[in-house]
DNA sequence: TAGATTGTTAATCGATTAACAATC
DNA sequence: TAGATTGTTAATCGATTAACAATC
């Protein structure tokens, strides 16, 4: 498949699309028209048809696109059957929520290691995954060839646990601190959730909607 | 202050701007211009100009924007004193999480009550705030005005949930389900967290950097 | 005054939407 | 064939960047 480059606003609409057609999937419909699916995801129809199109012609005139093939195309180009093989750091409220909470195996990845610094967490099971000490970070990385990490600790603990990773290879980053990773390692690939930002985002909305109704 | 309407772009690089700002005014910076800003936050300067003169002319010619100054007038935009009153919906691994995580009064909220459906966690301890029994819902919104609610719950219960408290007058939303509480509710003011999406993107640049390589 | 730096307008870039010919 | 609907080009819209006159 010759797939140019794709704008990062069409990649951030994939993972919905792939929501939406498993949702028709499950629901024994075959096939979809631009239309009817911009309607359900309330987008434009244009927009579907655009986007779809980045990645090669799935739909077929006067049809319109098959929802299995579709979904599985999908599945192909984020690329979720890869199992990428994940250590996450920080076993603390956020990291337990995010090691129980996600379906690691549905999102392209697989949870292999939990590291935290606080000795007495070692030995602790979550889920089927077992605590380790941060000292074995290294050693664990280099013999099962990680490949990205979730960061899930202090902002404080953030640039040393890049270092360590960075430098036993790790390159990938789903990081829930405030530390600019790329800034010191620009080849990285890094994917920032920042809930502080969204809670603010979310006062500012609230706030704004006061001012209107007064 | 004449506030036109605010892009959506700006208002999401806001919290940026905020917390910048506190690191420089914690290192005691007294001015930063467009330009130094630009450069510790890798934005251009024009961006930084452009953005904060939405909110009114912050800075001076020749000296550039008075740190503690424009921290404070930030924090005012986003509304950051307001101490809205917040409920949590779901004592889960989430929901702890969330609960014990966030620094809920800085960003402008406040959490005063947190309920689940499992009657086995009701009397527990959150931090400082006590579960109560989803049952209880209705009548401590009432009594409280709340003004918004975190939904930490599963997809499958939030209908409910925020048929729920939108009838008792919450109208605000800080979603992690993937339930699009709009398309229900237009008048609602929703953030949403889409955890499992930006898995997915992380995934799929993972998965292209892969390709660009061999 | 001279230098610095903003506020603001104009130019560019990218993303979304509209339109329609191609075709199933 | 006629109707439906895509793929794709062109038009519009919005956001970012560049430029510079205003002014501290």
């Amino acid at each position: 498949m010759n797939r140019q480059n794709i704008s990062k606003s069409v990649i951030k609409r994939l993972p919905r699309y792939y929501r939406f057609l498993n949702e028709l999937e499950e629901q024994n419909v075959e096939r979809i028209s631009s239309n009817k699916l911009a309607e359900i995801m309330r987008v434009t129809a244009s927009q579907v048809r655009q986007d779809l199109n980045c990645f090669g012609g799935f739909g077929h005139q006067g049809y319109g696109y098959p929802v299995s093939t579709l979904k599985n195309e999908i599945k192909n180009i984020l690329g979720l059957n890869n199992n990428y093989k994940a250590v996450l750091l920080g076993a603390g409220n956020l990291g337990n929520a995010i090691a129980t909470h996600m379906k690691f195996e549905k999102l392209g990845f697989k949870l292999v290691g939990i590291f935290d610094s606080n000795e007495r967490l070692a030995g602790k099971y979550i889920g089927d995954v077992i605590v380790q000490n941060d000292s074995h970070l290294e050693s664990f990385c280099k013999e099962n060839k990680i490949d990205v990490a979730f960061l899930c600790i202090p902002r404080s603990a953030a640039p040393d646990a890049v270092k360590r990773l960075y430098d036993c290879g790790v390159k990938c980053f789903w990081n829930f601190t405030h530390y600019f990773i790329q800034g010191d390692y620009p080849d990285t690939i890094v994917e920032n959730v920042h809930l502080s930002d969204k809670m603010m985002t979310l006062c500012f909305s609230m706030n704004e909607q006061e001012g209107k109704n007064e």
